[in-house]
DNA sequence: CTTGGAATGTCAACAAGGCTGACGTATCTT
DNA sequence: AAGATACGTCAGCCTTGTTGACATTCCAAG
């Protein structure tokens, strides 16, 4: 077949719109898989998904302000202040004072916090281990690349901002 | 290399929790960016995301049920038809009558429905498709491996009995 | 032919979790 | 002293999910 010399045949493949539809539609029905275990947890109390992500985020970053969960998660105030407060009611987080700058709220787990957002991340970790397991390392590079290239830049930097971290 | 036959010193380091962990963030984070760009042209409508995935998959089976489309979105009949409903009102989807089987409504996009879909699609394919390109074809295979061991296994059917047929 | 079950549609009520707008307070910064 | 920042909160709205109840229409089995 006459190619042009850029790319040629085969290679482009890869990008055909039929392609790139099966890719959409495995992230639509991965992403279903991604949530339902931590979902199943939490259907039976009364805390939901966006629960979950802000435990997530906050043990993941422990004395994070308000503002910076915000801008992680990508919702307005309101949104996030629902949330938390009934996690700060409930007694799961705990909400600091800053030292230096007192407007700060700094948010902690705490033990019963903890222990839900353990509850949940072993159950979403062993789906994702199994995936992993099932597909191998070449496979878990690659899916963490195309997911990296598919995030807009202010969450990638975002993204980037958490990943090497210490847990 | 004095490995043990199933797996050995480095081998398993992409199984970490830290390794796992980072995937859970990138999932949730390249989630956003692929809902982002559809998101953004249904803000403006009264259309939201379920609109989205309804157009999706009538587009993708034209002539489906109604009940073959509840099993692939998984949600509730009374949900589906909300939804539903108003993009027949708005004539975007038309409903059939079945031929064989009257109980049954065959859905079809109407030239409309057409536009508006391709229109959510395109967007979401640039953004697959600059992924996929920056991630080049290994990742994508792996990307797609990763994802499909993640969906529990009757979603992985749902999405199998999708994956090959024509457009 | 009647009857049971399947597929569909619809009404009502409710909840989670997004959103905007407005306002208040405490605290920094200039 | 004035303005900006961080946070909380009230009120109201939207989409999208849920359950429960009920009507209709049709197929298929007895």
């Amino acid at each position: 077949m006459a190619e042009p010399a850029t790319n040629s045949g085969q290679a482009l493949l890869f990008l055909t719109d039929e392609q790139l539809r099966k890719g959409i539609e495995a992230m639509f029905f991965a992403y279903r898989g991604f949530t339902a275990d931590p979902d199943r947890i939490l259907g039976d109390m009364a805390y939901g998904r966006a629960h979950h992500r802000a435990l997530h985020f906050i043990h993941r970053s422990p004395g994070t302000t308000v503002n910076n969960l915000l801008s992680i998660l990508g919702v307005t105030k309101q949104s996030l202040n629902r949330v938390l407060r009934s996690l700060i009611t409930d007694g799961l987080v705990a909400s600091r004072v800053g030292r230096q700058d007192k407007r700060e709220r700094h948010l902690h787990l705490t033990d019963k916090g903890s222990a839900l957002e353990r509850a949940l991340s072993d159950a979403q970790r062993d789906r994702m281990r199994s995936a992993y397991r099932a597909a191998g390392p070449v496979a878990v590079a690659g899916f963490r690349h195309v997911l990296e290239a598919m995030m807009d830049d202010d969450m990638r930097r975002q993204y980037e901002a958490l990943k090497d971290r210490p847990a």
